[in-house]
Formats: structure tokens, sequence, C-alpha cells
DNA sequence: AGAGGTAAACTGGTCATACCAGTTGTCGGG
DNA sequence: CCCGACAACTGGTATGACCAGTTTACCTCT
């Protein structure tokens, strides 16, 4: 961790900042769906901001389907929940007072857990010798920092990655990298949480050698394995956070 | 198809034009990986328009995980493969000649199987009373419409948008709107090619049924059944599509 | 009084221009 | 040869004007 001590500096421009705010405001339900924002001017003068840097942050909400925007009328407020993407999702994982969305993050789980054994599968079915070679290469290097879970962990992403590629699945792909995303910014807790997936350094090395000779039934069972083993361990602790959350506030 | 026959005139943004321009040529291969754009200001001069609507589209670009922007210095087109959202399905399924990219649309349906099942077993865990009348309501009328496959087939996309609401998991929902909003763009083609599922009306029934009693083994093993077989067609498709292109391009 | 149409007053869309704020490279002095 | 200051790039922000749609209110005619 000594190569993060120092946490860059990110500046963040005007319309970022706009951009984040108006997508918090919608996503915590704040503006209700249909409802129409201010004028681009009046809600330039309100934020402080030049109209030019607004607009930036509103085409940017439309595409990501937060509001929409029609030539003349109104800027309206989406159903976000019937329209968005999945790059919501990062946004979603927080709740307002810096806490997390335990609903949230035990969905993130459960598509893991559906979508991980059919990569499996079809990287079985599709890899490319590269792709092989690639994951052989992977599971050798996980199986020789044994005692290093953060430095597996890392290690285990090029791992799915290398999978997510070797499918040649491009829906899984575009998904695995939101996942992903979303994923990386608990990396650090992950390391704990996922102990008993991270530890099953056998389960790595069969699912290689599965896609290796090309044994889709092999890969996909044992990457359903391997994934259920940290999802129960997420789907325990969100259990309990939401016990304790319910019974803190009676 | 009455209702269809005036399309709507659809005015098209200069912002949005750049954009679509931009997301092509990359999305295509036009501009690799790591390349510099030219600066905004000559950029602009290039498209002929003003250096407000291409920052409008650039900031999107960026948003999309296409490009990167760097303040000081210069916009660099990223490896979108490794960096973009679902949201990039639409643009992929068509290639440069108005054709479609076989391989997408077996992505799209391979990640379709994959998902449908375990939306049928949480929704069977969660369904609220709500979401099981509505699905069973909406089973209801697509057996009254035993005729008319296109008008069944519209009710199913209603089935399973309550399907993925009943499954309760946010990350399904985001990632359904998404798949949704691809599979539309080929709606009418895809009466007669999903014909075998969406004339099985025992099977929808037989889903709502599983989930109104909670049965969640049933219902996932009736929808993986149910998807499987627009799956099959949609592969057998494609397969012979490809064929036929490697047969054409000797 | 009601229906119709027209104009004014909104809305978002585009533009030109200037300047601020970073980054990169170059050139001169130590 | 190293290094620091200064151009000369790059993107970021701001102003103000005008174009292009939509909505509304009012006025006219029936």
């Amino acid at each position: 961790m000594l190569l993060r001590v120092f946490t860059p500096v990110r500046r963040r421009s005007v319309s970022d900042e706009v951009f984040d705010q108006l997508k918090a405001r919608i996503v915590r339900g704040e503006m209700e769906a249909g409802a129409s924002l201010p004028s681009e001017r009046k809600l330039a003068e309100l934020l402080g901001v030049n109209r030019g840097a607004l607009r930036e942050a509103l085409k940017r909400l439309e595409q990501a389907r937060l509001v929409s925007i029609q030539h003349g009328g109104t800027t309206r407020v989406e159903a976000f929940l019937d329209t968005a993407g999945m790059d919501l999702l990062t946004e979603m994982l927080f709740v307002e007072d810096g806490g997390i969305d335990t609903t949230v993050v035990r969905s993130v789980m459960e598509m893991r857990s559906a979508l991980a054994p059919d990569i499996a599968r079809l990287a079985a079915l599709r890899a490319t010798d590269d792709h092989k070679d690639a994951l052989l290469d992977v599971v050798g290097q996980m199986e020789s920092m044994a005692r290093d879970r953060a430095a597996r962990q890392r290690l285990a992403m090029t791992f799915w990655g290398t999978m997510v590629a070797a499918s040649r699945n491009v829906a899984y792909r575009l998904a695995y990298n939101t996942l992903n995303r979303s994923y990386q910014q608990f990396f650090e807790v992950m390391t704990d949480v996922l102990a008993d997936e991270l530890d099953d350094l056998a389960a790595y090395r069969a699912i290689a050698d599965a896609i290796d000779r090309g044994d889709t039934a092999s890969a996909e069972r044992r990457a359903s394995a391997l994934v259920s083993k940290g999802a129960d361990q997420v789907f325990g602790l969100v259990d309990a956070l939401e016990a304790d959350t319910t019974k803190g506030t009676p």
C-alpha cells in the first residue's frame, strides 16, 4: 500500500462537477421522474456557471438517459431505472452520507455469479492459444504468490479479464468493463471479503486447465463453484449489514 | 403497422452528428487506440462546426470511454473494448455498409440466455403481489392473442420488463434496458426469427405460475428452456449468415 | 362565446471571440 | 551538460449574440 500514500489531486472541471451534482440528485430521487429542469439560462445562473459548461453536463446526462432534452421544450428528468445503462451502478452503489447500498452490492454479485460460468464455458469453446497461454501463465503467478492475497487479487482481475476476452463475447466484455469498475471502488475491502474465493488456487488452476483442453462443462462447473464462494461471503456480509440497519432504526 | 406509416422526422443536432461520426470512426477502428485527435480548434474547423458543439461531442465520447481528455494535453482514442460499457452494443451491431455484425448478435443472445434464468429465479424469490398480478395479467393477454404473433411479441417485452423489475436486481434491470434497446432495433425481423419462442404460450404461463407460488427452481428451469428456443433459432441464423459470407468472399 | 390563427415570449441549439489554465518543448544561461 | 524560464501549444471557461424550435396568450373572425 506504500504505493498509494499520495492520492493524486484530481482537478475536477466545472462541467464534471455539474454533471455529478445533477446525476446524484436524480439518482437519489430528489428530482422526480417527469419533472422539468429550470431553463438552461436559469440553471446556469443558479449553479454559478457558464451556460456552455452546463450544456456539456446536460448532454452527458441525456446520453446517460437521466434526462431527455427537447429543442424548444423543457428538459425533463427520466425514470432512470427504466432507461439508464449499467454505468449508473457505480453511482448507485453509494448512498447520500457515504454509506453503501447493500441491495446494489448484492445485485452486482448476483450478476457476476450468473455470468462467470457462461464466460468460462465460452472461453473453453473459443479461446485461442494465446488466451490459453495467458490464463495458464496468470494462474502460475497466482500460485507463486500463495502468501500475498492482495497480489493474487490483482492477478485474479487479470485472470477474469483474460477469460472475458477469451469468451469472445463482446456483450460480456463490455458488461465486465462496467462491473469491474464498480468492483475496483471496493478493491481493498474485497481482499478480505473474498478470502475464500481468492485462496482457492486449485479452482483457478482447474478452470485454466479445463479451458486449455476445451472442456466446456468442467470450465462452467468450476467457475460457478469458484464465484459462488465469493458471492456467498458477500451475501452473508450484506445480510448482516441490513439486519444491523433495520435494528438500528426502529 | 398502420401506426408507423409516418416516420417522425428526427432533427439531429450538430453535436449529435459529430458524436455519432467520431464514435463510428473509433468503433470501426479507423482511429487506432492511443492515437491523438487533432486539437479542438483544428478539429472544429475540419468538421465545419463551432468549437462548443465539438466539445459537447467530445465530452460525451469521454463519458462513453471512447476517448480520454487531458487538460493541456491531447485527446486520445481509448481501447474501447477494454473501457466502454454496454451502451456501445447498439453501435457495434451495425457494420459499415449497413449490414449487421453476426458475432455481436450472437453475443447478445448468449447474454440473454445466461441472464434470463437467474432473473426468473430471483423473481420467484422476491416478486411482490403487484408483480405477480402484472405477470399473470400479461400472460393472460398473450393467450388471448394466440393468432397475432407481433402483438404477443410486444407483450413479451412487457413480460420480461416486469420479470426484471420483480427480480429486484438493479444490475439486471440496467443491463436489460441496454439489451432491450438493441433488441428493438430488430423488432420486426425478430417476430419471425423468434417464432418458436413466442409461440410457446405454455412456457410463459408456467413461468408466471412458478413465480406466483415462489418456485425458484421451476421458474429458472422454464425460463432457461424458453429463451433457449429463441437463442437456438438466432444461432442457426447467424451461423448460416456467416457461412454465406465466408463462402461469398473466397 | 367559441374556434381559429397569429405573434410574442419562452425553450434549447449554434456561433464567434476572448481569455484562463494546464502541458510540452525549446532555448538560453549557468 | 544540466536546468530553469519562457513560448507555444493543449484543453477549460466565459460572454454575448443570434438561430430554431415550442408554448402560450391574445386577438380576430365566425
